[in-house]
DNA sequence: TTTATAATTTAGGTGTGCCTAAATAAGTGT
DNA sequence: ACACTTATTTAGGCACACCTAAATTATAAA
């Protein structure tokens, strides 16, 4: 396995390709907290051991071998934070600063062990799909609460993870992946949503509500 | 917290001393399968940082800095090894090697939930104490199974678990922590123990004999 | 005491992953 | 086409933890 900072260049790249398809240096600098500098330099390591293809000035994608490694890490990100939350009870705001530490220590052993006594699982505590062994990463959900119409139902799939705090605050909601949810008024002016959940009524500021991905009920 | 090197250090020196009272360069230097010269660099820094005091050509010992340090990664260790055979079902031949990198990545708080979850225990799987959370190190027996008289019984307190495979044998027979023997003859010429466990006999080599603690009972 | 052996230290070097400062290239508005 | 801003790259350095080779010092044996 390639060196720790690899694997998180390699796992940033991935997640910032799936939004930006090409991944300009400046973005994986703003997510990674180095220079840009810094990237230039891992990015030309990362070229020449061919995990990417690279154009100066014109971004970085994974090449096949790239996109392999950065599904393992992000399968043993995944894995553990599900172990994490489960078997340990790290409330759902931790488990993602843990598990940056845990997934470069995972040994393929301990992997299918933890996979094992979970039950195979598929997704993480905050709804994220986890790749599975072969290499696989289902396909998630790109519908955002904010994109849903008033008087609609929807299920909660997906919380964004990046921010502990916004965490604890959907968790204090009772907004987890699985729950049912229904707009019941979307403000206009980008304004707030208020939404129903069982017999509670709750209201959600445009901003929290773009970090909720759903299915269509 | 110190850099993983420092903390791989200061444990080794640890466990030497307690051996050789003053640690020597090149034990120190066999152990951790570096050569004595960067053992010597990394001996300058451990004695800058107070964590060691030392003579050129007499040896280094823990400042009791050091020694609290030692005792932390020793717990973190053996807690991880505890867990990791009690939850996860990993062999007891292979914990050590998984402790050596978990050790590291172990926060304070999964410090105490897997304290926690193992009910407080006081021993790793292979019987070594584990230190306290105040820093206090349980003693052990000093005792082998080799300067056992024949005709005396007494109970395995711990087993060597620096070689696998010695592991592995010892399993096969049987040879666990907290089991009760007596020893039936003893070879002359440092010859073989010839042990009896319940109602098995067993014919045991004096090198493995001489990695197994014991109590007498 | 001399000599041999073992232990220790010095000096110089490597690879990794980060940094800053300065140079260059690309993109934007007028 | 111009200046201006932003993005990107180059160049030079640093800290860490290791290495080898050679020199020195301590210890033990003849």
């Amino acid at each position: 396995m390639p060196s720790q900072a690899v694997q998180d260049y390699l796992k940033a790249i991935h997640e910032l390709q799936s939004q930006e398809g090409k991944v300009a240096t400046t973005s994986l600098a703003k997510l990674l907290d180095v220079t840009a500098a810094s990237v230039t330099g891992m990015i030309k390591k990362l070229a020449k051991l061919k995990l990417v293809t690279y154009q100066p000035y014109q971004g970085v994608i994974l090449t096949s071998a790239g996109e392999k490694i950065a599904l393992e890490v992000i399968r043993h990100h995944r894995l553990v934070e599900r172990y994490l939350s489960e078997a340990l009870g790290v409330p759902w705001d931790q488990v993602d600063a843990e598990a940056d530490v845990w997934e470069h220590v995972l040994s393929d052993d301990l992997e299918s062990r933890i996979d094992e006594i979970l039950g195979h699982p598929t997704t993480d505590p905050h709804g994220s799909p986890i790749p599975t062994l072969e290499g696989r990463l289902p396909p998630s959900s790109n519908v955002r609460l904010t994109d849903l119409a008033p008087g609609k139902k929807a299920i909660v799939s997906e919380v964004s993870d990046h921010d502990p705090e916004m965490l604890r605050y959907f968790g204090e909601l009772g907004l987890y992946p699985e729950v049912e949810l229904l707009v019941t008024e979307i403000a206009p002016f980008d304004g707030p949503l208020t939404i129903r959940i069982g017999d509670q009524e709750l209201t959600l500021g445009r901003e929290a509500a773009r970090q909720i991905k759903i299915t269509i009920a």
